[in-house]
Parts: C-alpha cells; sequence; structure tokens
DNA sequence: CGGTATTTTGAGTATCGTCAAGGCCAGTGG
DNA sequence: CCACTGGCCTTGACGATACTCAAAATACCG
C-alpha cells in the first residue's frame, strides 16, 4: 500500500489501511508552495516523489532554503503549533498529506507510526546538524564539497540526483543557484567561482552548471577534510553501484 | 516528581513513576563527557541543570558545536543507532539519565511520553534551521547578533543565562571563544573584532568577555535583519520581564 | 532571430583568516 | 604579598578570500 515510502511497507497492515483512508495524495508543480510559515499546521505530508525545499522567506522578499526533503521525509508540526518554515515544491513532486487531527489519532494508536516518526525525526535532526557543520566551514571550496557529498550520501537514492558514470558519479544540483547561494551562506558569484576553482583542480568537472561529475570521490573527502561527518557506508554503496554500472 | 523539567510534570503520574523508576540522577563537571559520538546509544539523557554542548570533533582534534542542550531538552537516539554527536558539559550540570530499552518500554506504553519526546524532536529540529540561517550569514557581525538574540529566546528560561538590567537585559555567554568561533563559523579574532564593532556601534556593551549587556533590543534585531526568525511572543515576554525587574 | 534570465568573468574594495605579539586574569608557589 | 606561569582574550599587521557592482557570455524561449 505504501510500499513506495521507506519503512511505511513495514507498518502493520491495518495501520496502513487506516492511513489509506485519511490519505490524500497530492502533485504539486516545481516552485508551487505547500505549505506556508507561520500558518498553523493543519497536515502532515510525506515526500513520495520528487524533492521539497525547506525554507524561510526572508525580509527582503528572498528566500532563505534550510533543507530539502526527499522521499519518506515528512514534515508539518504533530500535536502543536504553527509551521516554523514554508515547504515548496523544488521538482515536480508528489506528496502523500494526512489532516492533522486524523494522523494524531492513529499515531496514538499505532507504536509503530509513532516509532517511525521519531526515528524518521532523530535522523533529520542529525541531517541539520551536519549541515550546520557545512556551513560553518570558512572556505567556499570546503562548503561546496560538503554540499556535494551530502547528496552523495544523504540524498543517495533520490530519483535522477545520483548518476553512475563508469567509475564516477555525476550529480544533479536540485536547487537553484541563488538558493543553493543562500543555502552555503554565499552569494551566486562565489558559488561559480569556487565550483571553478575545484574543477580546476580536477575534483569534479562542471558538465552543465547543475550537473557536476566527481571523478574520485576520495579528493572530495579530502578536500572537505572531515571524512567522518558522511557515512562511509552510504559512501561504500555509492562505489558499488557505481562499479557495477559502468554506464 | 518530575516538576522540574518542562512538559513532563504534566505526564500521569504512573509514568513519572515509571520513570522516576529507572531513572540516574547525574552530575557532570564542566567539560565531562556524556556521551561520545560514533557511540551506540544505550540511554536517553534528559537536561535538569547546567547546559550541555552537543559537537564533533574534527579531524585535527578541535571540537565543533553543533547545539547547546538545556532544561528539558533531551538526546540519545530512540530505537536505533549511534550517537552522530558527543555531548559535553559546558558547565556544570545535572542530567536525569534513562536506560534506553527500559525507556522505550515506557514510551510505547505511554502516548502522553511519547507525544512529549515527539513534540520536543520537531521544536529542536526548527532550532537547528534557525542555527542554520544565522549561520548562513556572510558578516560576522550578523552571526553574532543572531547568536545573541537567539539565546535571548530560545534560552531565555535557563538559569542565569539572561540577566535582566533596568530596561536592559545582560546575556552571559555559556561557551568559551573557540567553541563559539566553530559555531558561528569563525575564529575566535573574528569573534572578538565583531563583539567590539557591535559595541562601537553601541548596539551592546562588553562587560565581560562572557557578558554582554544589550541595552536596546530591536537595535539588534535591526542589526540582524530578519525580525521573523525569532518568536516575538519569547521577545514580549522577555521585555516585561525586564520592565518589571528594573534592577 | 531577438529578448530575457541565468551564469560567468572582471575589477575594486571590504571583510576575514593568519600569524605574532601583547594584555588580562587566576592559580601556584615562593 | 608578590613574582611567575599558563590560559584565554584582544590587538595589530598583512595577505587571502569573498562580497559588491558592472559587464560580458551563455543558455533559454518564444
Amino acid at each position: 500500500m505504501f510500499d513506495d515510502l521507506p519503512g511505511f511497507e513495514e507498518l502493520p497492515d491495518t495501520v496502513q489501511q487506516q492511513l489509506q483512508a485519511i490519505c490524500r495524495r497530492r502533485f504539486f508543480k516545481a516552485g508551487q508552495t505547500i505549505a506556508e510559515a507561520g500558518a498553523p499546521s493543519d497536515s502532515i505530508g510525506i515526500v513520495r516523489d520528487g524533492i521539497l525545499r525547506m525554507q524561510k522567506t526572508l525580509y527582503d522578499g528572498r528566500q532563505h532554503v534550510v533543507g530539502l526533503l526527499v522521499d519518506g521525509d515528512s514534515f508539518g508540526r504533530l500535536f502543536s503549533g504553527t509551521m516554523h518554515f514554508s515547504v515548496e515544491a523544488a521538482t515536480d513532486s508528489e506528496v502523500y498529506m494526512f489532516p492533522l487531527a486524523q494522523f494524531e489519532v492513529i499515531l496514538q494508536n499505532s507504536t509503530e507510526l509513532d516509532r517511525l516518526m521519531l526515528v524518521n525525526l532523530v535522523d533529520e535532526l542529525d541531517r541539520a546538524r551536519d549541515w550546520m557543520i557545512i556551513l560553518a566551514n570558512t572556505k567556499i571550496r570546503k562548503r561546496l564539497a560538503g554540499f556535494l557529498l551530502m547528496i552523495c550520501t544523504s540524498f543517495q537514492n533520490v530519483d535522477h540526483l545520483i548518476i553512475p558514470d563508469e567509475n564516477a558519479i555525476k550529480v544533479r544540483i536540485p536547487i537553484s543557484r541563488p538558493d543553493l547561494a543562500y543555502l552555503l551562506g554565499t552569494r551566486v558569484e562565489s558559488i561559480s567561482r569556487g565550483l571553478h576553482a575545484l574543477a580546476a583542480d580536477g575534483l569534479i568537472e562542471i558538465l552543465r552548471s547543475d550537473l557536476i561529475k566527481i571523478p574520485r570521490i576520495d579528493d572530495l573527502l579530502d578536500e572537505f577534510g572531515e571524512p567522518d561527518l558522511f557515512d562511509p557506508i552510504s559512501l561504500d554503496r555509492l562505489m558499488k553501484n557505481v562499479r557495477k554500472s559502468p554506464d
């Protein structure tokens, strides 16, 4: 029923049926707003396909991205409060929406669902803190390296983001330059210069402005300097996939 | 029983008793390690008093702070996995430790406790993302302003951090300069220069290296430039407290 | 083929990082 | 009581980096 959501396929059938009953399947075009910061959270959303941006509208009208949501990630505030951040579709997306009140009822009657939400939240919290470490680097080259590695590990399973390419990896950058600039705490010009500096040193190849080839991921790890931040298991799996499909 | 932990006092007595039964009350001196990154999480900790640092040991041996834990904040990974970050006492602290397995059993039998943990996690996730926005500022002055405002709002109720002082606020900085530097993605020298630059413009007064007076908090909000990031209710309450106790 | 938006490049300036030195404070031991 | 020590914070000078503003190049789209 929810075979396509990581974790959800293991929920008891009854719970899956209950969720199914209140589930609204919605499609959003890239750029559409799904939830508004400041508004009371009236539903829980779970990403089925595509990539969502979690962001805050800055005072001057620009958008500041604070995270990306992909398959299985959820948003919305359980049991309380208003949204701190807006949620927008970064790509055309499909989202399962559950009315908050009804979702909470199911949650309270299913330790399995509850546990799933808890574990997801703990993971996301760790991921947010990983972002903090990437952001706290003083040099843009390092922040860019960290960003690319983050995509390679945390967003590894997301459709079309990672493309194996004869022992190398091609990575698609799923957000626009201005968004990436704000996410990494810099400006578009510096992003451009930083990427080209990495390319000049042979750490990456810029195939298109939003498509980066990483010939040797270890070099990028060296550039970042903190191998521990990235899950070695994910990296291993990634490299294994790369070697498996030499095209 | 747990009157001193925000949220816990509202749990049913039976749950409180169950928690009490497995609770180990532990004291840590400033600098002591409470949990180690990479180690399997074998207990859930909840801060009762003091301030803990959540941090990662960098490759060169330095510590990178990614967050502060205060009254009622929890750490440890429910149901799974190893700690992504180390936890250390920033000040002398008192922590309630619960063996993980037993805590999980209570959790599964109490929707109230479960709900409390969920809401806390959702809040902490928002807070981590707020940190990201503060970190993404390109200028140190702004990051410092954001840091001070963060203490004024999110850490408002923590002992001895905020001291009202005739229509102004005195803020204690609970971590050392090197830690603060890494938290804000810069170096100690820049922290020093940034604080003194803010002081030169009359936005703050440096009473001691770890004690900052904020004469007009609105000026600091202007400096940061994003008033929406900080909970206006918290700020109002803060100013009301200030005016209530004109000494 | 124009026209627009996005990305890149360039030049100048401000900011920050780096290295080195100096100041302040607390604790120690004479 | 005071000199000595070591840790932490501050200051200064210099070089590296990144931001700003402007213009050019490229991609995108009708």
